[in-house]
RNA sequence: GGGAGUUUAGCUCAGCUGGUUCAGAGCAUCUGCCUUACAAGCAGAGGGUCACUGGUUCGAACCCAGUAACUCCCA
């Protein structure tokens, strides 16, 4: 018999994962069963275990196993994510660190070593999701780089460009001119700097123009008719600009509507044109258009028809296009233009201005935004099903919010920007002639194949005049078809697999990746099956510090998950994770948390200790019955409550009704009332009861508290068990009658047990004093059933049903019953008749409300008849307790 | 700039169909207990202008409108 006063959690959460997995308890393969199945979000390659997988992966491995535990043939398929742009940054890494650049290497040589560190480091995380107790099939681990997926990925590019979904376009890029190469979004990080805003004036050229009174009169930086000045932070680019734009409502400038001006030093002439995209509040109202190097000025290039000049070198200096100033660095160039523009007369003033800039992560650079000629998918035809799947309720967005955010998307989406300036990942299919035209194949050769096709006046041309695009396809490309290629869907569309496992049913992940992944998986389910991909969407906050900020590892602000679970066990992390995170609703977390979930399967191990410490005696006869069926009851209403939490996603809600049900009602109550005395032993039909009750406890457990469970389940209480009698594949307990009557009676037993040490502690007499309790009963509540309950429970030795109140007792009542318990002591008549004169005015005052509500005809007319027939209870209720209180007032006087 | 969300006890959050004098839990706080399962515990207690302003309703934390603050997503 195990006899430590605490679990150590270590050694069992060892011994029941290795058991697990040896009985292939997580396996899965088709059967005649009702699949359940899960694919897991397949975490970055280059990952470590956050927080953030932590409580997105115990969700997913809380419903696998509760499916599991309800007969159905659970699958959650694990894997990672090829990561293209940290995967790369990782191996450029490791290259740096042995001297070697990424330039003096080839494709081919860079991406052995980029294997060799996949195999070296990648997919540790996969490791560490096995000690929070991930019950993933670990036989189905798939990588989005693998042979077959990357198949699976090229196939799907050929498909959608035979379908002409995709295409080549221009596109505005982060660029990093240290790093030189396009960097993402997500490696942009924005700094608020100090800058300096320049006003520039440009002449304007055409001559003929009428002076109005507004131009003498505005503040604005139009000093004279001759010039307009604009404000800029980066004066260096003003031989790129290709017009000015003003917005068409801005009073000041009507003069200048289709003038010309010219741009000063280089005095090339370009339009005034007009918009209401510009701010008539910021800088002056006018706005210099600089499609190159500006993404909002590029659309608004696009949009009046405007030329595209492009002045910068991709390492950032200035290049033929600018005229002057070429060769130098652009932030030489804007102290250098500022001082030209000085000399020529054409800069007005110059402001110190705060603004946010993009830097990149990897190498500090400013940020240059750049145009490219990138790969594109278009979306808009494929938006259309994969929106009316979420608002038909085909697949279901939980929480529901976000259905809004979702159509709101997709709604509005842009084409997808499908290419990366990378390696470390998959080479677009597409094949560049000569003479700078374009296949898409699988193969050089069958790219050869239509290259013939396409050209006339080369004959020459060989299969090694083709050079394939250089870009490889962003990373979503692949983990897009996630629900479909893990079960080799592409390769072999009618697969016992796919046709078993999918539709899958569930997917959790966090809303920052609902557009980016999800909205795409419905997209390419639909495309490529014609079928869903998963029936729900639980979508999970972000987990935050205490501050209210993302945990990151840059900010330093997250605690290593590893070492929590070492510190409180993986039940505590797991349970503390659920605690506070509703759907969808972000999780500030504490480590108090993981300190409430250890303490909860501590409470559990010290509840199996008491049950193993007791000795049955058969002849002893059950004393319980009435314990014993009020469990049952509450046992089978907690069971109601919990799936129904389940059923609505309310994870956290079936926890702490879980939590309740095994704290309060088992522990605090059940094992209380059953107990016997110190070394009394226990008559066997209760003990019976006990060991099914905490069996069926386990169970309930277990898919939020895996080790202990299974810990608890091989305890001797329960016996030998069979090699494959588990916990984890136990079923869990079907659903029986509850009591209502019993469950009611007990909650006011209950109360009369808190109310008598209510007294005890109020007038300072010790647990241990032993008292008389006499119940004057005007309800029908039969509390002999239960006087050994309350004699147990409130230290009474004798529970008498009296017809008269006694006086010179302390007293209380529940609902409309009267309880006296004799003190030794005296009781002060002042402070008890203060204590009742309070108690009269509080129910005085409920009456008077409820009294008020049942003479208003408005109410009684349109109030339900249930909801009147509770406030004439209340007020029946109320006032045969005030009859009683004033009785007792009365008498405390005489 | 466009969109979505949040605001309830000191903290983190519940409150589902509007109906128990305007409310619950955990943590924290306070009081008393080292009572032979558990001090990682037991028995109790205190603590709230449900962001603000209006409206609808017999009745509002809940529905509607507006305001404010904060957060996230897209650009």
């Amino acid at each position: 018999m195990n006899i430590s006063k605490t679990y150590q959690p270590k050694e069992a959460e060892e011994k029941w994962y290795g058991y697990w997995l040896q009985h292939k308890f997580f396996k899965s393969v088709p059967d005649e069963r009702e699949p359940y199945t899960i694919v897991i979000p397949p975490p970055n390659v280059t990952g470590v275990l956050h927080m953030g997988h932590m409580l997105n992966n115990t969700i997913q491995d809380v419903l696998i196993r509760r499916a599991r535990m309800k007969g159905k043939n659970a699958c959650w398929v694990p894997g990672t994510d090829h990561a293209s742009i940290a995967t790369e940054a990782k191996v450029v890494a490791m290259l740096k660190e042995r001297g070697i650049t990424k330039k003096d290497l080839t494709r081919s040589e860079f991406m052995t070593y980029a294997w060799e560190w996949k195999e070296k480091y990648g997919g540790i995380i996969l490791e560490q999701l096995k000690k929070l107790g991930a019950s993933c099939d670990w036989d189905r681990t798939r990588f989005t780089m693998e042979d077959d997926l990357t198949e699976a990925v090229i196939d799907t590019f050929i498909h959608l460009y035979k379908k002409g979904l995709i295409y080549r376009g221009i596109r505005m890029v982060n660029w990093d001119p240290i790093g030189k190469t396009g960097v993402s979004d997500e490696e942009v990080i924005r700094k608020e700097v100090n800058q300096k805003l320049y006003y520039i004036r440009y002449k304007v050229s055409s001559i003929k123009y009428q002076v109005s009174s507004k131009d003498l009169t505005s503040d604005s930086g139009l000093r004279t008719s001759d010039f307009l000045t604009v404000a800029t932070t980066r004066p260096e680019t003003i031989m790129a600009d290709a017009a000015i734009c003003i917005n068409p409502n801005d009073e000041r400038y009507f003069h200048l509507h289709g003038k010309k001006v010219l741009i000063p030093l280089i005095n090339r002439e370009i339009p005034v044109i007009l918009d209401e995209y510009v701010s008539m509040d910021f800088g002056t109202g006018c706005l210099k258009v600089t499609p190159a190097h500006d993404l909002n000025d590029y659309e608004l290039g696009q949009k009046h028809n405007l030329p595209v000049i492009d002045i910068l070198n991709d390492d950032g200096t200035l290049n033929e296009n600018a005229k002057i100033l070429v060769g130098e660095d652009r932030f030489a160039a804007r102290k250098k233009i500022a001082v030209l523009l000085e000399t020529a007369g054409a800069l007005e003033k110059v402001e110190d201005y705060k603004s946010q800039i993009g830097f990149s992560e990897r190498t500090d650079a400013v940020i240059e935004p750049k145009l490219s000629m990138q790969w594109f998918c278009k979306m808009d035809e494929m938006a259309k099903p994969a929106l009316d799947y979420v608002l038909e309720g085909e697949i279901k967005l939980i929480p529901e919010k976000f259905i809004n955010t979702y159509r709101h998307w997709m709604e509005n989406i842009k084409d997808w920007c499908v290419s990366r300036q990378l390696w470390w990942g998959q080479q677009i299919p597409a094949w560049y002639l000569p003479d700078g035209q374009y296949v898409v194949a699988k193969t050089r050769e069958e790219a050869f194949e239509q290259a013939k096709l396409l050209t006339t006046h080369n004959s020459q041309l060989t299969t090694e005049d083709l050079v394939q695009e250089e870009d490889v396809l962003d990373t979503w490309f692949s983990s897009w078809l996630w629900p479909i290629s893990v079960f080799d869907g592409f390769k072999d569309p009618n697969n016992a697999d796919i046709n078993y496992y999918y539709p899958t049913n569930d997917l959790v992940t966090a809303p920052e990746i609902l557009f980016l992944w999800v909205a795409r998986m419905i997209m390419a389910g639909h495309e490529f099956r014609g079928e869903i991909p998963f029936k729900n969407v639980y979508l999970t906050g972000i987990v935050r510090d205490k501050l209210g900020r993302k945990m990151s590892k840059s900010l330093g602000n997250s605690p290593d998950p590893l070492d929590l679970i070492e510190k409180y066990g993986a039940d505590g992390v797991r349970v503390g994770m659920l605690r506070s995170s509703p759907a969808g609703n972000d999780l500030m977390f504490d480590e108090s948390h993981c300190e409430w979930g250890r303490n909860f399967f501590n409470k559990v191990w010290n509840a199996s200790r008491l049950i193993k410490g007791w000795t049955v005696d058969d002849t002893l006869k059950n004393n319980n019955q009435v314990v014993i069926e009020w469990f049952e009851s509450r046992f089978n209403e907690a069971l109601v409550e919990i799936e129904g939490n389940f059923a609505q996603y309310r994870i956290s809600e079936a926890l702490m009704s879980t939590y309740k049900l095994v704290w309060d009602n088992f522990c605090s109550e059940y094992l209380e009332m059953i107990k016997p005395g110190y070394q009394q032993p226990i008559d066997s039909e209760t003990y019976n009861c006990t060991i099914i009750f905490f069996e069926n406890i386990l169970k309930i457990l277990h898919p939020f508290m895996p080790f202990i469970s299974e810990e608890l389940w091989h305890d001797d209480l329960f016996g030998q068990r069979a090699e494959y009698d588990c916990c984890i594949v136990a079923q869990l307990p079907n659903y029986g009658q509850i009591n209502a009557q019993l469950l009611n009676e007990m909650e006011t037993v209950k109360q009369v047990i808190t109310q008598i040490r209510n007294i005890r502690n109020s007038k300072q007499i010790s647990q241990k004093e032993i008292l008389e309790l006499s119940v004057k009963a005007n309800s029908t509540v039969p509390y002999k059933n239960y006087e050994l309950i309350i004699k147990k429970l409130g230290n009474i030795s004798a529970l008498h049903m009296v017809s008269d109140k006694i006086s010179g007792a302390a007293s209380f009542m529940v609902w409309s019953d009267e309880f006296y318990l004799p003190l030794n002591e005296s009781l002060d008549p002042y402070s008890e008749s203060i204590r009742l004169q309070k108690e009269i005015e509080y129910l005085t005052g409920f009456l008077n409300s409820v009294n008020s509500k049942l003479g208003n005809e408005r109410f009684m007319n349109n109030a339900k008849p249930t909801i009147i027939e509770v406030e004439l209870k209340k007020k029946a209720d109320a006032e045969a307790k005030i009859k009683i209180l004033e009785e007792n007032l009365s008498a405390l006087a005489n």
